[in-house]
DNA sequence: GGAGAAGTTGCAGTTGTTTGCAATTCGGGT
DNA sequence: ACCCGAATTGCAAACAACTGCAACTTCTCC
């Protein structure tokens, strides 16, 4: 591998790290949806939506494929849902630790 | 909660995405460590790596503490652990994919 | 094959991050 | 109290990422 594992796996949670992607993946986790629907869930111009889309496309975190005229994106491994649920879980955990700091202090 | 969900996990995610804090990630999983220990395994100046464990602690991700003269630093949840664990398959199954991809091609 | 919707690409301006260095703080030992 | 190693902080320069807009490609359908 020329690149350093380390700096694969930054690559990748980089890659996660923007709000308009995770929205997208989050949306994907319930099946693939074409571009058109991921639009009227999502606040942003079509342009900027592609962008992101290549975002995670180069990073082989979603596949696109046509069907019927739509453009459709899907997550390219179950496992990507699995990353999207650790993320929670440690949000959750942190957001409470906290709380409790914060009803410590008041 | 003032900020959206999704920017939130977005900005844990984002803190991730950075090869020296991934790679203090990865020694902290061993268990606490002093500062000194994880300066002698990544290749940086000591002010830097400063910086990049602030901003692991503003995230709550690793939590300090001072031990006989040394600060150690922690992850702050084995959910972290988690989290590098679910990166890592990912990272390992879009490699794969990759690999096969090319060998179709060659 | 022409019109129009669906997506993508390219680019320039702006904004946010990283980095390296100097200065500073904080403790512990003597 | 003083010194020295350990860590952190504050900036400014360099770099990367995001945004918005216009141009362009590619389908599909008639």
């Amino acid at each position: 591998m020329s690149v350093p594992l380390y700096q694969a796996k930054a690559e990748m949670f980089r890659v996660l790290g923007h709000p308009v992607r995770i929205r997208v993946l989050e949306l994907l986790q319930d099946g693939p949806r074409p571009v058109r629907h991921l639009l009227t869930e999502i606040d942003i111009e079509a342009s900027g939506l592609s962008q992101q889309l290549a975002v995670l496309r180069r990073a082989g975190v979603v596949v696109s494929f046509r069907d019927k005229g739509l453009v459709m994106y899907a997550l390219s491994t179950t496992a990507v849902a699995d990353l999207l649920a650790a993320g929670r879980r440690i949000l959750r955990e942190v957001l409470t630790d906290r709380d409790e700091l914060l009803k410590l202090l008041s």
